[in-house]
RNA sequence: GGCAGAUUGCCCGAGCGGCCAAUGGGAGCGGACUGUAAAUCCGUCGGCUUACGCCUUCGAAGGUUCGAAUCCUUCAUCUGCCA
């Protein structure tokens, strides 16, 4: 039941970067049912797509016969690892509480309760939040030199900026996590992203310092673009995996944007299908990539993962609608204010209808009507698929769709719907 | 505790009494080219306004001045040097 060689179909995939010996892990992970752990804290209300390459992973993991122990950090979430851009400010204790369930609910969608390998969820609130002071600086603190933990790479790149002991102190919580899941669930695997590697081996050193144990980690790659950078870094936002924070329609348009150098590498790192397939369509990118069939299938694969499979037609459908082409009047009414309601859409009383420009801004695709004038000046504005000249245009009864739908549309591909009423 | 320096728009970074909504780069947005790709080129890039213009912005609060991002005072935060 086990398979030999999950590790190397992980390594294939291009899901280790970091890794403790490699071929221990390989050892243990051939050997049986190793119990594993993976931690997300709730620093959002919703997950993204860096914490997708966790869950993903991890549900490899299960289906190879491996024990998954997720756990949402109900304590860590309330100090904040460090990050390059400065000192977290520190969320409270109610919108902690509230994202952790959150995450909860999220992550259990991942994985399955069911078998022999059945998951588990922990929360590390529920082993942090009654230690002591007192215990805690002896039991934990004097396993972690302070010189050491200077030298750690995101720590040296706070010190000049400055840094407080609460975020400083971090590592310390996470391999404590570790530690308290080995002594007490047996787990003996911890994976995360690389940016979280320093913590995963700092919960390994912490179990061989204090039991004398051998524990395994690994670390999966950050997912960046084709140029390096990072996704959603100062854009609009990260890719959120609750369809509330990004609509499944725009989910899936987001992985139908992937750049071709990028594709590939999509298909391993987050979807299920096989080499062969993956290799397949890799070749078919190489040789006709207009026809897009890798991006495709990736959006709808990863769409179906996150949202299900009736939320993936219905994203696709609405693409089809609006992408289609030409004449968005020869659509069924339905099917248009389906397609709208995906990508987003605003509704106006039909006694006052407003101009173009107020019609951007209700629908979100304009944060100002500045913005919506400049956009409309600049040429990327459109109604019903026609570029628009005048921002002070106000639609008539000839331009509603259906009777009741204008479409409207930013640049190449951002739309949005009004519904008149 | 003492001394010195820093704090500018989404980010980096010029400006150092009027010509500053504030040079430049990056990101973002739009256009051209394409394949709802990448690269490239062009344009744009605080808010309200058809526009003249008005409003808010240069860590916070006061003050000097006809006029301040630019000068003064206090406060906050950060950095360095000395205790």
């Amino acid at each position: 039941m086990s398979t030999p060689n999950v590790l190397d179909e992980l390594a294939w995939r291009g899901l280790v970067a970091h890794s403790t010996d490699i071929d221990a892990l390989r050892t243990a992970l051939g050997e049986g049912s190793v119990r594993f752990y993976v931690g997300f804290d709730p620093t959002a209300p919703s997950l993204h797509m860096g914490n997708l390459v966790q869950l993903v992973t991890a549900r490899r993991l299960q289906d190879a016969g491996h024990t998954p122990y997720v756990l949402v950090g109900g304590a860590t979430g309330m100090i904040g690892d460090p990050k390059d851009s400065g000192e977290r400010t520190l969320n409270s204790l109610d919108t902690v509480k509230d994202w952790t369930e959150r995450v909860r609910t999220q992550v259990s969608a991942f994985v399955s309760f069911d078998g022999l390998n059945a998951a588990t969820v922990v929360n590390n609130y529920d082993w942090t939040a009654s230690l002591s002071v007192i215990d805690f600086l002896r039991d934990i603190g004097k396993h972690f030199p302070v010189n050491r933990m200077l030298a750690r790479d995101t720590v040296k790149r706070r010190l000049d900026s400055g840094i407080s002991y609460t975020e400083f102190s971090y590592v310390l919580l996470q391999s404590m996590d570790f530690m308290a899941l080995n002594r007490d669930h047996g787990v003996t695997l911890q994976f995360g992203g690389s940016d979280q590697w320093g913590n995963i081996t700092g919960g390994a050193e912490l179990i061989r310092r204090a039991s004398g144990n051998q524990a395994h980690a690994f670390a999966t790659p950050l997912v960046t673009k084709a140029d390096g950078t990072k996704y959603g870094k100062t854009e609009g936002g990260a890719l959120w995996l609750d369809p509330e924070m990004m609509s499944p329609y725009a989910f899936h348009q987001f992985w139908l944007n992937v750049e071709d150098e990028k594709v590939a590498e999509m298909l391993r790192i987050f979807t299920f299908l096989s080499r062969e397939e993956i290799e397949a369509l890799e070749k078919q990118t190489a040789d006709e990539p207009w026809k897009r069939a890798a991006q495709r299938r990736l959006a709808d694969e990863v769409t179906t993962l996150v949202h299900g499979a009736e939320e993936t037609e219905q994203a696709k459908a609405a693409a089809a609608a609006l992408f289609g082409g030409g004449d968005l009047r020869s659509i069924s009414t339905a099917t248009l204010a389906a397609a709208v309601r995906e990508a987003g859409s605003a509704t106006v009383a039909r006694a006052d209808i407003p101009s173009v420009v107020d019609l951007f801004v209700e629908a979100g695709l304009a944060k100002s009507k500045g913005e919506a004038r400049r956009t409309v000046s600049e040429g990327g504005a459109y109604l019903n698929n026609e570029r628009v000249e005048d921002p002070e245009l106000v639609p008539g009864e000839s331009d509603l769709l259906g009777g009741s739908w204008l479409v409207l549309r930013r640049g190449k591909k951002k739309f949005a719907g009004v519904e008149v009423r």
